[in-house]
DNA sequence: CCACCTTATGACACCGATGTCATGACATCG
DNA sequence: CGATGTCATGACATCGGTGTCATAAGGTGG
């Protein structure tokens, strides 16, 4: 791979002069330039940033973190996760402003971040990003004083700028729409008990409490069984236990979209159409289920672009030093994905 | 950031004694090295990379562009993709080589990569990556001489290494099973034409080959109606078209999960039991849709995951100069996944 | 006892860029 | 016409490591 110096050679001009044309700072004779030009086209030159970046003492690298399970040691099994989306979110703001991202993944090992993050220190990142698979607390080790560093899709106790989804908002933005559109009597049924499933309970009662809806209890069962053999019938428990009801639901909510998908099921063997017997709503707007689920399903955005886009801004802020007021962790709100599986109620 | 002059001031040793205890190259004396190691800890000394690759030239940096339509200028809407998968598999083998990996995404045009190619080669990147999101042709611009490259998911007419899928062996051996799970009539709704659906309905064809059975036209039908609002109904007609045969099939293979997942629904629908009216299997091994469906499905793993690792192998070897017999493009086995939307008949 | 080798260390140049400063050729101005 | 300013360019040091070579101290063998 040729230098400047060859360039410099091959145009007969110094080294430094050819450094002025690559970076145009400084006046330059045309035809210098153009000798400089043609030597650098016919010799093929790519400038080298280990050089570039030992000068100027920026690497134009952003690090990025993924794929730990915070607390257990053991490897998870990643599921198909979308949280790619926040990774592209965080590529499309980043490649705008021409900064490099590396990525490590922990592999589900979370004893293995220190290494990771010691590998990106060797190449001088401009920032770190650490992105959670699901909406959790967790604790990082400590990084060199001035390094700065971004939380996605989790948070933790010493303030490190964070961005998480705003479950509470998005499930009762949700369930708003729901009561908007008729309905009365709203199910939820639940995951198992995580952050996520707090807030969303927590948004759910909200919505309920605004519209001047009563809570009820009962109304809200944990359905996630693990997909252990008896989970259908499980959940056809629950939903006939409230099928029975005197004031039975007509929708249910699902902890998210696979849930909802797995219920579509359950109620089809049971003979029950959806939407027309009971209506379904998932959350997450996981794609590849809402999407294609017939019919299609009607779920809340779990914002995983908006949340790269703005993590990525935060950090680039962060880099340069610029005041951010925003408080952390900042919550990124979704939109409600309108789709068939729920119907509207007179 | 502190650097071995830092280090060597303090240890009160020359600068090339501390490289020496960093690299333990040459014999340093205990008491010597005690001190080096001491002064590293306390000014919390990290060694830099682009120092360090400028002498060795080796940066230890492998490049992966990812999320490119080929032909078309369109920005593409990913679906979820679990091309992720291959990224993790890759991921797992240069973590163990201490290769970090620097990704980039085209966010779905073509024309950005010569520009991310060229950043890659700027880091001075050992070997680059190319990953598509399905199996296709593609013709990259050319590269430098010397500079490693692998093409994973899909190829080249000039000959790069690269790794795909084996869908036609794939789609064989599934509806080998079946076969061999007493199925004689098996009916395939493929997706629209592309490599895969030629590849996978040859597959179909050696089977039915291999056991002997003949092959009806008429059981090979398109059902990919791109999700537009009679999707389901023209779909359903090309099933009972099936159905009304003097001998229906008793299995459909679906192009892939998610089109599985749709006939799941227009089935049951028309009030028809998955598997008990008639068995479904799909193609991909999609986790979050097969695992979750009710009742599980039937599939074909897509080999992700093995296709990054086997791509990650290869390119280590072309960066080390191994030599290596295997003809390009390489297919990669995946494996059945029997699950309950199939039932064995006698 | 001296030639020779091994061990432990340092001095110095170099990798490929860029910042600083110097320099020569013109142009401008009083 | 000489002082000053601008343009165009080059020499040289520097960033943070490592390769090469030199060197001093101590051990070994003939």
């Amino acid at each position: 791979m040729p230098t400047i110096y060859d360039i410099a050679k091959a145009a007969q001009v110094s080294p430094k002069t050819v450094s002025r044309v690559i970076n145009s700072d400084a006046p330059v004779r045309l035809e210098t330039r153009q000798q400089v030009e043609q030597a650098m086209n016919e010799l093929g030159y790519v400038p080298s940033k280990a050089a570039r970046s030992m000068r100027s003492n920026r690497s134009g690298i952003v690090g990025l973190i993924t794929g730990a399970v915070s607390q257990s040691s053991e490897i998870s099994e990643p599921h198909g996760l979308p949280d790619l989306f926040i990774v592209q979110g965080i590529q499309r703001v980043l490649a705008d402003e021409e900064i490099t991202l590396m990525i490590a993944d922990t592999g589900g090992l979370a004893k293995r971040i220190p290494t990771l993050i010691n590998t990106f220190l060797q190449y001088r990142v401009e920032g770190l990003i650490y992105v959670a698979d699901r909406h959790q607390r967790i604790s990082l080790p400590p990084l060199p004083q001035g390094q700065q560093m971004i939380l996605v899709n989790c948070f933790d106790e010493q303030g490190t700028p964070a961005i998480v989804p705003d479950d509470q908002k998005g499930q009762r933005d949700l369930v708003l729409t729901l009561i908007k559109e008729g309905h009365r009597r709203i199910a939820y049924l639940c995951l198992h008990e995580c952050i996520a499933t707090e807030l969303r309970i927590a948004g759910y009662q909200k919505a309920l409490e605004a519209a001047g809806l009563p809570f009820d209890l009962g109304l809200v069962q944990c359905g996630d069984f693990e997909r252990c053999e008896e989970e259908p019938q499980l959940q056809w428990q629950i939903i006939q236990s409230w099928l029975a009801l005197p004031d039975p639901p007509t929708v249910i909510c699902c902890g998210n979209d696979e849930m909802a998908m797995r219920i579509y099921g359950v109620l089809r063997t049971q003979g029950m159409a959806v939407p027309e017997a009971i209506s379904i709503a998932g959350y997450d707007n996981h794609r590849s289920i809402a999407e294609t689920l017939y019919p299609a399903l009607t779920t809340m955005e779990l914002p995983y672009e908006s949340m790269g886009i703005a993590a990525a801004q935060r950090l680039i802020q962060l880099i340069r030093n610029e005041p951010n007021e925003t408080p952390t962790p900042q919550r990124i709100r979704g939109d409600v994905f309108w789709r068939s599986s729920v119907i509207a109620r007179p």
